[in-house]
DNA sequence: CTTATATATTGTAATATTGCAATATATAAA
DNA sequence: TTTATATATTGCAATATTACAATATATAAG
């Protein structure tokens, strides 16, 4: 039908699949690489850094920020943007928990 | 126009995006959860694990084979499942990378 | 107030994803 | 060979995603 049964599932796992989808994009990986790059929040130029039209690049940067990845707070006629420490930090213990439960027996 | 523009971005890039896209969804992440549960390959009994009709599960099954997140073996009538850990191990690494940036000076 | 700049929203077309019934395939058991 | 079991494939409808032109909004500078 096109619409994920996110009921069957527990809140983790659906928010687990929910961070992945906000990242499952190169230019919202690309986003992300640059506010860490940069070490700090941005003010403007994001859309600089994305080879993306100015309407396609707010479209992924609203998807992160619905995700809660990033952050954006109003500066002028700019926009700073942060990433969200917990989110991205929550996420890095989530899979370093599976990377530590990965000594299988076989294969 | 409704396809993602992967040539101008890196491929490091392409590779997180694509990794990501096959853990973004609840069904697939309860199937890698359930993989790391019993802490072995699996040969059966994924589809009684998911709550989604055989072809459904068959589905996602064949994208988390595409994204090189799991690996199939025939057994029989059953099939054998194990995850691929070089890729889940890349993931994890590339995700502490991710957090051990996050010191942030603002926000 | 007017103009320039930065970002968001709307509308729309192309394509992808999700879910499942129906069906196919392939091996094991009888 | 026939039947049962496990998994894959096909076809289709509903919905979501991606991209961008056009337009809107909002602040800063003149």
């Amino acid at each position: 039908m096109g619409v994920s049964k996110t009921q069957l599932f527990t809140t983790p796992q659906n928010d687990m699949a929910t961070i992945c989808k906000a990242l499952a994009h190169p230019a919202r990986i690309a986003i992300i690489e640059y506010l860490l790059s940069v070490n700090s929040c941005i003010c403007g130029d994001i859309v600089n850094v994305v080879p993306l039209a100015q309407p396609t690049v707010s479209q992924h940067l609203k998807e992160l920020r619905n995700a809660n990845i990033i952050m954006g707070t109003i500066e002028g006629t700019a926009i700073c943007y942060c990433l969200n420490q917990k989110v991205i930090a929550k996420f890095k213990n989530y899979f370093a928990l599976f990377s530590s439960q990965l000594d299988l027996k076989c294969c």
